[in-house]
RNA sequence: GCGCCUGUAGCUCAGUUGGAUAGAGCAACGGAUUUCUAAUCCGUCGGUCGCAGGUUCGAUUCCUGCCAGGCGCGCCA
């Protein structure tokens, strides 16, 4: 059985060889590509690797712009730089060639061409390009079969590239719910997880709690001084909460309440602090003037946290903690149990999967054992203070503190420890970091600091950076504390809501026994969608009414072609025109009783091109750790696929190439799937 | 001020290690089908690829500078 992509490889290796030049010009072209070692690096984890290493390193089929002009294209640039000559001469030269070995088999090359599984029928010069067009039966004989035969495995490598990956995602703070951010970042995760499964890795899927820290003795301390009512102490379980958002509440709770002394702090030292406000600042034209100000607001800000008995209060709480203070340790078991069960119910919801749990309350303390191994190697410092620095400034970073004055450890200090943790139990070849882009510097020293002590894994972790989602109509920044946040949970009811009112809308409530299953998948499918196809570095706007569709370029879309298409099926049986034993238990029609080849219709080529790109698009995405390349291919399949049903009629049409069709369509509905499954999305069978 | 990211049609985005005439969706307008599920299809309209240089046979793509927006430059996480 030969996929597209192994059948592209050795007619490129052919035509290559009927390249004019070819024969001399081999071993010169050899050397400087064969060994450069600036690319080893990158090879090393490069997933989608196994370009054709032909004669000519770097050329590679393209896409004529228009079908008619052919299937595939070389360009014959960089033959004709090496011969000096100019590449339409080359072109026709070529083209020429290869014309003559088609009408004479027993040529040059002894028949290869004409014993290839599917024949070409033209080659023609265009300008600079040399056009392939390719016997159409056997193209499509050749893409069905490739999607029948691997199945829900049609776009994975067909081998394991022996790499161990580790990808950390969503990495939650348990003080406050999900939150749109998340969900990008989760879907980030699950994709470029599931792309690099998909390109042969081993992957390793991992979440790191930040579960303890100054910011989550917020919610503990609100609870302690506020949680009480007249029947006690309030739970999840009192007011019927989940527990994520009861503890978020808390956490809202005391940033309030430090306002409020904030507010009270400023007008008993007489100071307005609307004068502080980001719209006030925004509001001085004048560039010292807003830097006196913003000095100003920074002495208020740093005056007001020492003053603040709150914050006294945070600093005291995480002491204790640190010591082991048992009442602590108790709330912070309590209240973050409350957060876990919350967080397990929101992932289920999303599909969102995880191998193994990090807890930075596991992972801090090995983090100053680490800071003590620097200061003894010279690459930290103690400063007068009291607190702990890394050295960075002479590799372009700034100095950065791993341990505070009065020697409790930073974020950096327990990512140090977690880090190494991470290697002692998978050993992985690489370690991805799927965390937004605030926190480029912050990865940037974490690698330096793990390098400055020494540590050969240093070289193996990789920030995966991406972009946040910002709020149409000045909503501001999607952060929980100022009550701006999309939360996640409310979102996805949300959605369900709109898709299920769609479906009665459409008045398919009949056909469907399951209708908030699929109100569910299709919520979630629009709303996947709509964030991966764009690129992980772009900010997106969200704006929930007009960017969250049902029409167009949407998941709703994609799902809907799965679906019809499985209704084509259903339909073909029920009318008698398709029976069960033609059937395979995988689903698609028995080779024996399709002819593929019958399938020549331009729309039916172009879904048939989609589908044959489609291991292409994946293992492009996995190079890029980009989800995105394969929602675009899934967005184009679908426009190519309702272009091709709406012209062509599949069971109206005679039998063979009735059959023909459905099965294209079963092969179709195969590579949505995948690739919705790769976005983690999913395919209902109707809806 | 310094660093990173982004800038493509009115809006939201694609654009495959630099390749042929830069593509979709939405919106607007006009059409198709008493359906193989209208969550569909066809057509029209819409572009100085932020600006200016440079490299190249060739630049939306690479380099430099500038402009605009976002993020970061915490003993927050």
């Amino acid at each position: 059985m030969t996929s597209f992509q192994e059948y592209r490889e050795r007619l490129l290796g052919i035509l290559l060889e009927l390249a004019p030049g070819s024969e001399g010009e081999t071993e010169r072209s050899m050397p400087e590509h064969a060994m450069d070692p600036a690319q080893g690096p990158s090879e090393e984890f490069d997933p989608g690797r196994g370009a054709p290493a032909g004669l000519y390193p770097g050329i590679a089929f393209t896409r004529p712009p228009k079908p008619e002009m052919g299937d595939l294209a070389l360009p014959a640039f960089p033959i004709a730089k090496r011969l000096g000559q100019p590449p339409p001469a080359i072109a026709a030269r070529w083209a020429e060639a290869v014309r003559a070995e088609l009408e004479q088999p027993g040529g040059r090359l002894a028949g290869r061409l004409a014993s290839l599984d599917v024949p070409i029928t033209r080659a023609q010069p265009a300008g600079p390009y040399l056009n392939i067009t390719l016997d159409p039966a056997a193209m499509a004989r050749l893409v069905t079969a490739a999607v029948v035969e691997r199945g829900e495995l049609y776009g994975h490598a067909p081998h394991p590239t022996g790499q161990t990956v580790m990808v950390e995602y969503s990495s939650p703070n348990t003080n406050k719910p999900l939150h749109l951010g998340h969900i990008r970042n989760g879907l980030l995760g699950m994709g470029i997880s599931n792309l690099l499964e998909a390109a042969g890795d081993r992957v390793i899927r991992v979440s790191l709690v930040n579960d303890r820290g100054i910011h989550i003795c917020k919610s503990m301390l609100a609870y302690q001084r506020w949680g009480a009512t007249a029947e006690g102490r309030e739970t999840p379980a009192s007011t019927g909460e989940k527990g994520d958002h009861f503890v978020g509440r808390y956490y809202v709770l005391f940033y309030n309440k430090q306002m409020e002394e904030q507010a009270a702090y400023a007008s008993a030292q007489g100071i307005d602090p609307a004068r502080f406000s980001k719209s006030a600042l925004k509001g001085i034209t004048d560039a010292d003037e807003r830097k006196a100000r913003e000095a100003e607001a920074e002495r208020f800000e740093k005056a007001f946290m020492e003053a603040s008995e709150l914050q006294a209060a945070l600093g005291a709480m995480l002491r204790s903690w640190e010591a082991g203070d048992p009442d602590v340790l108790d709330l912070w078991r309590t209240m973050n149990d409350w957060v876990y069960e919350g967080f397990r119910t929101s992932y289920d919801r999303l599909g969102f999967l995880f191998d193994k749990w990090y807890f930075e309350s596991d992972t801090w303390q090995a983090g100053k054992a680490e800071v003590e191994r620097g200061l003894a190697a010279g690459v930290f410092y103690r400063n007068a203070d009291g607190s702990t620095w890394a050295r960075l400034e002479p590799l372009g970073l700034q100095d950065k503190v791993v341990l505070r004055a009065d020697g409790t450890t930073v974020y950096i200090t327990q990512d140090i420890s977690t880090t190494i943790r991470k290697f002692e139990d998978y050993r992985m070849d690489r370690s991805l970091y799927v965390v937004a882009a605030e926190q480029d510097v912050h990865f940037r020293n974490l690698f330096a600091i793990l390098g400055l002590l020494g540590h050969e894994l240093a070289g193996r972790c990789a920030h995966v950076s991406y972009a946040m989602i910002n709020l149409a109509r000045g909503l501001g920044k999607l952060k929980s504390r100022e009550g701006t946040k999309v939360d996640a949970d409310n979102l996805l009811d949300d959605l369900h809501a709109m898709a299920k009112a769609k479906i009665i809308e459409a008045g398919h409530t009949e056909t469907l026994d399951a209708i908030d299953a699929t109100a569910e998948q299709i919520g979630q499918g629009a709303l996947k969608l709509y964030l991966l196809q764009v690129n992980p570095e772009k900010t997106i706007v969200f704006d929930p009414e007009q960017t969250i569709a049902f029409a167009g370029d949407t998941g709703p879309a994609v799902q809907y072609s799965h679906a019809r298409i499985h209704g084509i099926v259903r339909k073909g049986l029920a009318a008698g025109k398709l029976t069960v034993e033609e059937l395979e238990a995988d689903g698609f029609l028995r080779a024996d009783r399709v002819d593929a080849g019958l399938l020549t219709e331009p729309e039916e080529r172009d879904v048939l091109r989609l589908l044959a790109e489609f291991p292409d698009t994946v293992m492009a995405a996995a190079r890029q750790l980009s989800p995105a390349p394969v929602a675009n291919a899934l967005l184009e399949l679908t426009k190519a696929y309702a272009r091709m049903y709406h012209q062509h009629e599949v069971l109206k049409a005679e039998a063979p190439i009735l059959r023909a069709r459905v099965q294209l369509a079963l092969c179709t509905a195969q590579v949505l799937r995948n690739g919705l499954r790769l976005l983690t999305i999913e395919a209902p069978e109707r809806m």
